[in-house]
DNA sequence: TGAAATGTTATCGC
DNA sequence: TGCGATAACATTTC
């Protein structure tokens, strides 16, 4: 799930329970914990109160009254609010209780984590947030790419927050080819390429992840024999820079 | 049973 | 130095 969509989501979640007190925190499976034990983060936490979180790509950065928690949900992770009286799942890793209630960090695959106080570390490396790149931004930051447009568009260190439905919905919204060198586009692709990332971002983060319509890419890609949504041609797919990929061969011709 | 899954990182080769 | 391919991480699903 988690693209910069859901995350953002996820930063929302996180917002509306600023604060209050927290009363604990649960580790259930410290095999998420990454540069801190249980007990530290316990210690650390306990007692503070989130202030308002910020978001810079896949990254959910949660300031609690000094010491800092930095979140990233990998491909299956997520952040929920729920009644301490509902069951927890199988999956949930770490619980921060509060008054109201508890806030869930949940994840089957664990392939990322939680950390605590790193933040410069591991936003270092990052490139401009989707959100905040203009139709320059993204024109500079293409033209030093001698790789694929997919490529560019999932690097992190380029743009943060463009994971593989994105990157592939936002070549397909803008009719332009994700094998292509990313330091070739005109003028006019580039253009169609940031409109089409404004709009994709825009409607995916109003519905918390890239919306499975089925007029979207998104909606269709994963169906056998998937066609285009908006001209019907049966969809072209292959593994670039390990990750499928998927588009129309006549929308967006090579 | 094997392959693939929305992410990231280290490593190897060109 | 940059980029592509690959494996690895952990777990589930088709």
């Amino acid at each position: 799930m988690p693209e910069l969509p859901d995350v953002e989501g996820f930063r929302r979640v996180l917002a509306a329970h600023t604060g209050e007190p927290i009363t604990a925190v649960d580790v259930l499976d410290a095999g998420v914990l990454r540069g801190v034990t249980a007990r530290a983060l316990g210690d650390a936490l306990r007692g503070r109160r989130f202030a308002e979180p910020r978001r810079h790509g896949k990254w959910l950065i949660a300031p609690a009254g000094g010491p800092v928690l930095l979140l990233h949900f990998g491909m299956t992770g997520s952040l929920t609010w729920h009644d301490p009286a509902e069951p927890r799942h199988r999956h949930d890793r770490v619980v921060w209780r509060l008054p109201d209630g508890e806030l869930r960090y949940r994840d089957m695959r664990k392939l990322q984590g939680v950390h605590l106080d790193d933040a410069e570390q591991m936003l270092a490396d990052l490139g401009p947030d989707a959100l905040e790149v203009s139709r320059r931004d993204l024109a500079e930051l293409l033209s030093h790419r001698r790789g694929r447009l997919k490529s560019a568009l999932t690097d992190q260190t380029v743009i943060a927050g463009l994971g593989n439905f994105l990157a592939d919905e936002i070549c397909w919204h803008a009719r332009v080819n994700p094998l292509r060198t990313a330091s070739d586009l005109d003028a006019a692709e580039l253009t169609a390429l940031h409109r089409a990332l404004r709009r994709v971002l825009r409607d995916s983060v109003e519905a918390r992840r890239v919306p499975p319509r089925r007029d979207w890419l998104t909606g269709v890609r994963d169906d056998p024999g998937a066609a285009c949504p908006r001209c019907g041609t049966p969809l072209c797919s292959r593994r670039v820079s390990g990750r499928r990929t998927v588009w129309c061969p006549v929308c967006q011709p090579s």
